[in-house]
Parts: C-alpha cells; structure tokens; sequence
RNA sequence: GGCGACAUGGCCAAGCGGUAAGGCGAGGGUCUGCAAAACCCUUAUCCCCGGUUCGAUUCCGGGUGUCGCCUCCA
C-alpha cells in the first residue's frame, strides 16, 4: 500500500514521498478574515485536517502552516467604513474563524502566521528579487516580471501568449507587462504602511505566502494546499517568484487543490453574495454531521450545499453514532452474550479496514472511506447481541472489542469523534438525568400494568422537548434528537 | 473569446476495461403492546452519437448540458 496523490502541477497521481523520511511539511492557504466565515472555508479546514490525521497516522511527523491575510484591499476598506483598525477586525474574524475549526474537530495548525508578522522577510526577498533582475520598482511600488521567468504558467497550464490578449488583467502605465504583479504596494496615508526602501507600503497579495513557505517550513515543501480558484493567479505567481527567488526548483513537490462549495449550482463567495455562514449551520446542525457532509464528496469534486444534504448527513452521523452505543453497551456489560458469527465478523472487520486505507491511499478518497466505515456498522449491528442474558463468549466478546476499536480508529482518522451528550453545567445535566430516570421508571410501571396511554404519554411528551426513549430488551434508553 | 473540469438510481456519491460501493429517501418483511433503533429484501445498465475491443459506465472522437478559471475569492 502506497499513498498516492493527485498533483495539479503535474495533472495525475503521483506516489507521494516526502522530501525528508518520516517528515511532512504541508502549507495551505488560509483565509483573509475581513467577515464571517462560510461553510466553504471549513471545506479546506476539515480535508487537510484528515490529511494531517492519516499522515500522522501512517507514522509521519507533520508539520502544517495556515496564514491569515490580514493586509489586504477588503480589510482595508472595512476599516475606513467602521473606523476601526484592519488589525483589529481581522483579529476578531480570525479568532471567530477558529472557535468555528474547533466546534468541526479541527486540530490547530501548527502555526498560523500573519502576513503583518512577516513583514520584514517580504521587503528581503523583494530587494533580492528586484537584485536578481526579477522585479522593479515603480514610483514606490515594486512589480515581478513575469515573463521573465521562464516557468510561468506550469501550474494553471496558461500559456503567455493567451494570457496576454486577455486584457482582464490589471492594467496600469506602473507595469512594464500586464502579467506583472505587485510585489510591494505604496500605501496612501490613510492606509496601513510600512517603510521599506521603496517608501512607505505594504505587500503584495502573493508574496505572503513565498516568505511564510521559507520562513516557518524551508523550501522545497511537501505539500501546498488552497482552493482551485487559487491556481491562477495566486499559486501561479507564487511559483515563479519563489523559484526565481531561491534559483531551484520545485518549490512545491505536490500541489493539491480543493474545489469549491455550490449554492444552488453556482459558487458559493462573498463576492456573489451567496453565502450561509459557518456559525449558522453550527448551530443548526451537529459540528459531527457537517463534517461527515463535507467529507461526503472527494476534495477535488465540486460540493453542493443544501439543507437536504445536511440533514441526509445528520442522519448518517447518527447510524455511526448508534453502531458505536451498540459496540460500547455491548463491552460494558459482561452479561451479553457474544457475536452471531464470531469469524464471520472478524472477517468483515478485517475487510472494511483494508478498504479504508485502499480509499485513503487512493488521493483521500474520503467518500469511499466513508463507505467502509458505513460497512463497518452495518457489521457491528447486524452481529453485535445486545439483548442479554445469554452466556459470556471470549470468541464473540473479542470480535466485539475488535470491531470496535477498529472503528475508533478508522472514524479517528476522519476526525469523526462520537461526543458524549453530557450537557455542560453539571448541575443541570444531573438535574436532566434524574428526571429522565425518574419520568422512565414511571413511564415502565404503567407499561408493566398495560397502561400504554400513560407510557406512550411519556414519551410523546419528552420527544417534543427533544429527547427520545428507546424500549429494548435490555430497558428503556434515552438519547437527545434534534 | 481562451483554458479546464464534470455529466452514475428520487437526492447525494464512489468506481473508471469484465456486466454498478456507501449514505439519505421510498416500498415490503422481521423484532416490538405500539414506537424507536436494528436486521433482511426491493429500488440504475452509468447524458447522446460514433469508434477501438472478445467485452466500455470506464479508452478515443464528435455532440449536448452544467460548472470553474482567465479579476478579489477557501
């Protein structure tokens, strides 16, 4: 079994080995907090936090950087409307952005650089750049030539010549090409500014991430990660200034791009306008659930949102969560019987978990290694007796425990945790607890004397506040629904 | 206009040369006082037309359609 990875650079899978052995350094292109966040960001959070799980996982130390642009044209005009500082806007967006990758499960990045933070290093390989012969500056700022480096276009698979009749880029009598782009810009005295040897400025837009690439993981990196409508121009650009820069190539050993989230068959952006915030479907649906959604399609295919799909999800994420109470119940209580089929168990297992890896070798086919997962329970459930009573089994005891921790594994690596639905105050949730328990045993005296009026009652009632009973062999169980 | 991607059941979505994983939904059955959960069964020949092949959803060519990039964008 060997990771494979589809590389945009390169337009096909290539086996991924890392520069250095046992060592992954992974740079994705963050977000540039100037508003809420949208579903569409978490897509990226949650694919390369499964990256970064399954690599860990196959025993690799990995390292992954996430940058904030938080200098840039949107920032700045926010902040000229509500007179507040850019810093301070995209601090807070940037931390809101954050609390949100939590609720998902997302593993913090290892670093989450600022562009502001790396100032410095930017003016560096400016004058380096402009000192090689790369770029030049022009009434305070400083541009790349483009065609100057002879790479341009590898990635996005333009070609100079089509690019150039194109005219949508931008043009200004500063640039000695269209194709040129701003690797310092003056700042007017109104807008955030730094000194630099070309007066006062700031950076450019892809510059940021060349120096954080240096700056925090060192050249060639393993793995480069951003959306698809980041190819051009911004990856493109990044390319060529950094090779240019550091005289060698590659830059980047594997490219990997992410599609974009639909709304209603169009992209989902801020610019459209047609965007559904982070922080609302976080409060409409399980964190668990949205996760499952995104993983639901592969990286590299478009994701359609819609609340059909999300509750599709929600239900999905359910069954998972119930295969696990059963596997647990099961292994709680050594009163339980065993395994229908203890090998053939056993051998369901063993397939399931050699398909997930095929899925994740094969470029992270999440959707795929959803399946296995879904298989998985369909095993648990069907083999797993939880209805007491019967002989302890040690063959049908240990095919339980098996299957079970295989699926903490597989769901661990997806990031999929089943969370215990303890409410927080635990004044309130013993409080919850014990009327629960005291409403059920009620509710199982009138079910004893066959007065299914009251029992039924009961348990209406508590569904409507979102709590469901569950009759079963082995007593009455209860869980939260929504 | 240039470049590129995709088109699989009611809705999503894997597969990509040997006669279609999985989830949600729907229908039937088992269990249950009834529910719930769960299990079992049923629910597709893969946009169209050509070609290559013993054989194509899977490869090639041509259509049609949808989306993306070429401008800020995850």
């Amino acid at each position: 079994m060997a990771l494979r990875v589809y590389n945009t650079l390169t337009r096909r899978d290539e086996e991924f080995k890392p520069l250095e052995e046992g060592r992954v350094r992974i740079y994705v292109c963050g977000i540039t907090p100037y508003d809420k966040s949208h579903i569409g960001h978490a897509r990226p959070s949650v694919f390369w936090d499964v990256v970064r799980r399954y690599l860990t996982y196959l025993g690799y130390q990995v390292t992954l950087v996430q940058n904030f642009t938080d200098i840039e044209d949107k920032l700045i005009a926010k902040s000229k409307e509500t007179g507040t500082p850019p810093a301070e806007i995209a601090e807070k967006y940037a931390a809101d952005y954050l609390v949100a990758m939590d609720k998902l499960g997302v593993q913090r990045a290892d670093a989450y650089p600022r562009a502001s933070q790396v100032i410095p290093e930017i003016i560096e390989m400016t004058k380096a750049l402009i000192a090689k012969g790369y770029a030049y500056e022009s009434s305070g700022d400083v541009y790349f030539r483009a065609e100057k480096f002879k790479g341009y276009g590898k990635l996005s698979g333009k070609k100079l010549e089509e690019l150039r009749p194109g005219a949508r880029v931008e043009v200004s009598d500063l640039k000695e090409s269209p194709l040129d782009w701003a690797l310092w810009k003056a700042s007017p005295e109104d807008e955030p500014g730094w000194p630099s040897p070309w007066g006062r400025g700031r950076p450019g837009w892809h510059i940021e991430c060349s120096v954080m690439v240096q700056k925090y993981l060192g050249t060639p990196i393993d793995m480069h990660g951003g959306g698809t409508e980041l190819i051009f121009p911004h990856h493109e650009n990044e390319i060529a200034q950094s090779e240019a820069y550091l005289g060698k190539e590659p830059y980047v050993r594997y490219w990997i791009h992410h599609d974009m989230l639909n709304l209603e068959g169009e992209k989902m952006s801020k610019s459209l306008g047609n965007v559904i915030s982070l922080d609302e479907i976080l409060r409409k649906y399980d964190p668990m659930a949205v996760r499952l959604y995104l993983l639901s399609a592969h990286r590299r295919k478009i994701l359609e949102f819609s609340d059909e799909l999300l509750r599709s999800a929600e239900k999905g994420w359910e069954r998972i969560r119930n295969g696990f109470s059963r596997a647990q119940e099961f292994l709680s209580n050594p009163r339980f019987g065993g395994a229908r089929d203890p090998l053939n168990l056993q051998r369901e297992v063993a397939r399931c978990n050699e398909e997930f890896f095929k899925a994740m070798d094969d470029d992270f086919n999440t959707p795929s290694a959803l399946a296995s997962i879904f298989d998985l329970i369909t095993a648990i459930n069907a083999h797993v007796v939880t209805s007491g009573g019967e002989t302890s089994d040690s063959r049908g005891r240990e095919a339980v425990a098996e299957a079970y921790g295989t699926l903490l594994r597989l769901c661990g690596i997806l990031g999929l945790a089943p969370v215990t639905e303890k409410v927080q105050d635990t004044v309130d949730a013993r409080l919850v607890e014990g009327v629960i328990k005291l409403l059920t045993e009620i509710r199982e005296k009138s079910r004893k004397e066959k007065d299914y009026r009251t029992a039924d009652a009961i348990r209406e009632r508590l569904s409507s506040l979102g709590i469901l009973l569950e009759d079963t062999p082995a007593g009455t169980k209860w869980r939260f629904i929504r």
